[in-house]
DNA sequence: GGCGTCACG
DNA sequence: ACGTACGTGACGCCG
């Protein structure tokens, strides 16, 4: 599919952060690399940088180090160099520098060329991208890991200066030999696109993302701690009645000894180290004794104070006091991101204490909150990557498409097609995208492996494009050891031909996955691009604070927000052209629970 | 550090 | 005959 205004609209060649203009550069690449105090990019402190703009030569500016001659006037100098938009930037985890740099109000600006991404989106699938591990793959280059040069030492600020210099030097050096061959790979495998138009642009956009941060209401989540550990305390004392002994519920293995020999309810289930206790055993055994259902009871509640309402306000920034995930982006096998330290793309929803939650992410005094999230994201993609009529007609049509399936596989009118049939048949439609099969779907429906079988059948009957997507995506996975996404990116799935019959069927539900979760990804990425560029461009205050896989999240003046809603409607349903229409639903309030 | 569990899309 | 829905991250237990 030729799609020239794809890209339309955004080029890397200027950073979207700040417009500065340097008539001509001294000379055309530079990479650099700072160290700092730890990790965090929004409290730690450079420590120094470390520049090569040739192979062969690199150097270390020591800024803050101890027990050292330190530099210190050394940024306001490389300011100049950093913010050329002139001068290509090279570096491994450009995010982490860019941020670090933004703290000493620097912006980084020009063309950039991070050598983890290159590397990620050469193998989506490999475990981490660290600069140690790179260099050994593509230039067999072995060095020092960061912890053996750290030793003991409490940071890098007290690393011994000569092995400090010599170790920031090598990093700078290493990501400049990189580029040129990650470069290369990149333009064989074709993914030089995906690479220069959307994941490059992205670092500047979640760089902001991270540096803007969430408002959390930290009283709130307190007081709501506070009260959820006396329930869990009376949930407590009725478990060890139940039991007719004490024990430690957060145990599985104590809890599976309860249960099944002591109590002598009937197991189900095993897992590999003994009996399983989860959600859904629990739930049967509920209808033959009480201390089931308390044991579930109690694990939610535990689970969402430990995870969420315990641990958020404790992250909470000392000076910006706002909540600053990482956006990982080099994660995931899908070209999904990762959200982490902490988490904000798993914060409850579900339920009374879900709200309760959400309710605790704040717009600031004079903002507004406003969610974008897409309808359907992937069954849209299903219906463009298949061409399925059936699929595609029912998008067009704007009808509700678990009931259009309901009344499809159940052969019945769409009137006549009540809840539970809806529920199932949206269960289906999720288990198509996962790669379905007669066992998975009859156990999230409860029903016979045989008549999830013929469920399944009357599915591919009424969509028969889908079953051929199917094929044809197994047949090219199996031939060419990977799958792809619309915009090219590339899975290696290497297990597909496997004589285990269990390794090849999960890799081909991943094959079959892959493709959708991963456009979805790749559309997203692209409407954030556009959305981010645009708000800078035409001065608007409203900030992109973050992203749930098929939802934005922004904090917009009040004054901003009819104008920004339909900047953002217009640039997240245009992103891509597919076959049948993309919608977004657009949701405001002053916190997380109401803008949903 | 692996495993089980469960929060989200 | 086998053991399965796809993709994540955080928490506590246990060895």
């Amino acid at each position: 599919m030729k799609q020239p205004s794809l890209f339309q609209g955004f080029s890397q060649s200027s950073s979207p952060i700040e417009k500065k203009t340097v008539p001509t550069a001294p000379f055309d690449f530079l990479a650099f690399d700072v160290e700092a105090t730890g990790r965090d990019p929004m409290a730690d402190q450079i420590v120094g940088i470390a520049l090569c703009k040739e192979k062969g030569t690199a150097y270390y500016v020591p800024i803050r180090h101890l027990n050292a001659l330190n530099i210190p006037d050394a940024l306001p100098i490389l300011r100049d160099v950093l913010e050329n938009e002139n001068i290509a930037k090279i570096g491994h985890n450009l995010k982490f520098d860019i941020l670090m740099l933004r703290q000493e109000g620097i912006n980084t600006a020009g063309k950039i060329y991070d050598t983890m991404l290159a590397s990620y989106l050469l193998n989506p699938n490999k475990q981490g991208h660290s600069l140690e591990d790179v260099g050994i793959e593509f230039l067999n280059h072995k060095k020092k890991t960061f912890k053996e040069v750290l030793g003991k030492h409490e940071t890098f600020a007290e690393v011994p200066i000569n092995e400090a210099v010599q170790y920031a030097a090598e990093d700078a050096e290493l990501a400049m030999e990189l580029k040129d061959i990650l470069f290369e790979r990149l333009k064989i495998e074709g993914l030089e696109k995906l690479y220069f138009d959307i994941e490059m642009p992205l670092i500047y956009v979640l760089a902001d993302m991270q540096y803007n941060g969430i408002k959390i209401n930290s009283n709130f989540l307190n007081d709501l701690s506070k009260e959820l550990e006396r329930e869990l305390d009376n949930l407590q004392a009725k478990i060890f009645n139940l039991a007719g002994k004490r024990f430690n519920i957060n145990s599985s293995q104590q809890l599976g000894r309860i249960l099944f020999e002591d109590l002598g309810l009937k197991a189900g289930k095993k897992t590999k180290t003994g009996y399983s206790t989860s959600v859904e055993v629990l739930q049967q055994l509920a209808a033959f004794h009480e201390l089931p259902a308390e044991i579930l009871n109690y694990r939610t509640l535990y689970k969402l104070k430990k995870t969420y309402i315990d641990a958020l306000p404790n992250l909470m920034n000392k000076k910006t006091g706002r909540i600053h995930t990482s956006f990982n982006q080099t994660v995931t096998a899908t070209g999904r991101l990762s959200s982490s330290d902490p988490n904000l793309q798993n914060i409850p929803i579900r339920g009374e204490l879900g709200t309760k939650i959400r309710q605790a992410f704040l717009a600031e005094e004079g903002f507004t909150l406003i969610s974008a999230d897409y309808s359907q994201i992937e069954l849209r993609i299903l219906a463009h990557l298949s061409r399925d009529k059936g699929l595609i007609d029912a998008f067009i049509k704007g009808v509700d498409i678990h009931t259009r399936t309901a009344a499809e596989i159940f052969n019945i009118p769409a009137d006549s097609v009540t809840p539970d049939l809806r529920r199932a048949a949206k269960t289906v439609n999720f288990g198509i995208i996962y790669g379905i099969s007669p066992f998975g779907l009859s156990e999230s429906l409860n029903i016979t492996p045989k008549d999830a079988g013929d469920l399944i059948e009357s599915y591919f009957a009424r969509y028969p494009g889908v079953r051929s997507f199917i094929d044809n995506t197994l047949k090219e996975a199996k031939t060419s050891g990977f799958v792809s996404t619309l915009l090219g990116r590339k899975r290696g799935i290497a297990d597909i031909n496997s004589s285990n019959a269990n390794i090849r069927q999960q890799t081909e539900r991943m094959a079959i996955n892959t493709p959708i979760q991963g456009t979805a990804a790749d559309l997203i990425k692209i409407a954030m691009i556009r959305i981010f560029k645009r708000l800078i461009e035409e001065g608007f205050k409203t900030k992109m604070i973050l992203q749930i896989h098929d939802e934005l999240l922004f904090e917009a003046p009040i004054k901003e927000v009819d104008n920004v809603i339909r900047l953002i409607k217009h640039e997240m349903e245009t992103a891509l052209e597919l076959t049948v229409p993309l919608v977004v639903d657009i949701k405001t309030g002053k916190n997380w629970a109401e803008s949903k």
